[in-house]
DNA sequence: GACCTCAGTGAACAGACGTGCACTGAGCCT
DNA sequence: AGGCTCAGTGCACGTCTGTTCACTGAGGTC
């Protein structure tokens, strides 16, 4: 790749993170100026321009380039929980790490999932739409769901998005020091006791099509 | 009360309603502008400051008011599921309507709950945590549940709240028109479902103080 | 009726904002 | 080597922001 394209990659990749680190110190996407995240970034804000069109079109890409990596991560975890003896608690201790290790790109979904612009808005409930389906389809591997018509697999994928989506929420509030690991621990602990108790109750549905 | 002090309160309450009314064009609270409300409210910019110390001031009452209507609405919501014959079809149907008959106020609270500032945020969460902790109450009433410890209760109050606090996110991004009832009843099963799902489950959790 | 209180006014400020424009100069192509 | 492309610059503009200050006049008190 040439020199010149590389370095607008660079800048352009500067001033998405330059939004992300503005947005970790607690305000939203919407209350960031355009000006300040050129200043963050070390660019001009005219230059801003060559990179987007506007704020809303960088929110967009951040949106993309969000899910990207979170569809990876949603993928190990998976295999985390194929793999490991114990599947809900390993795969709720895989995630927590990466959440962890992400912070700044799940403080972005959480914050703008029901606090972004519209457009925004969408493009992450799409997003949420195709993990809590795939997660539906590998509810269908335990042996215990096996018989679950695709409805309420879905229905109960919904759920436990939910509850993740949730635990995420409180993993990003828990203040970093001392006490984080026992705080974060305990969220991770609460979320596999509701995964065991989603998972029971699941089991005991009655038959398929069954609706009511 | 005199007519000073009524005129007061009114124009204290023109502002709350201003800031409701310019958020529910899907715009973060952060991102309202002193003078936009002010200027919402019929009021000149610098009146804004009889009222409220600044915009958080105004974000922190809104916070409380909102809660306060909260409150009272999950009180009925309780009452309801104590006295229909199907106790959860019966809540999640009462909380349905409320949420379209006070959208505003539910609108602010999702989109502040994560998307706000950071005494907002903390505010909200603490609300929640009663909400949390008043339903852990609750589920002692059910005989399928009576047998469950404190702590498991506590952790499967967090999963319903999880449920319907998506519910509600999902309700309010429901767009107006024809088909909303039929969304709207869609969004309800799936909830009715997963409550079903949730206390299945949890009645099956085997025995009090086991941790694990 | 004279005085006080204080919610709301209106002008003014310094600063930040988004955006248009003409520009520079390094990187690339021929 | 000469010319083109285009990421980044610097200046300028009009608009909006939060906040200050001295003010007005209706409502309440004596």
């Amino acid at each position: 790749m040439s020199v010149r394209v590389e370095r607008k990659l660079h800048t352009r990749q500067a001033l998405l993170d330059a939004a992300l680190d503005l947005m970790a110190e607690g305000r939203s996407f919407g209350a960031l100026s355009l000006r300040e995240v050129a200043r963050a970034a070390q660019i001009v804000p005219t230059a801003f321009y060559r990179h987007f069109r506007d704020m809303d079109d960088l929110g967009l890409t951040l949106v993309d380039e969000t899910f990207l990596t979170l569809r990876r991560l949603m993928r190990e975890v998976r295999q985390a929980a194929r793999s490991g003896h114990d599947m809900r608690a390993d795969s709720v201790r895989v995630y927590v790490g990466y959440v962890r290790e992400h912070r700044r790109v799940f403080e972005f979904v959480i914050r703008e999932r029901h606090g972004g612009t519209p457009p925004v808005r969408a493009e992450i409930a799409r997003e949420i739409r195709f993990i809590t389906t795939d997660l539906a389809d590998d509810l269908a591997t335990i042996p215990a769901l096996a018989h679950l018509d695709r409805d309420t697999r879905e229905v109960v994928a919904h759920l436990i998005v939910s509850a993740v989506a949730t635990m995420t929420g409180e993993l990003l509030d828990v203040p970093p020091g001392p006490g984080t690991d026992d705080a974060e621990a305990e969220l991770a602990r609460r979320t596999v006791m509701q995964l065991a108790v989603v998972v029971r109750g699941a089991a005991a549905v009655p038959t398929p099509t069954s609706t009511d």
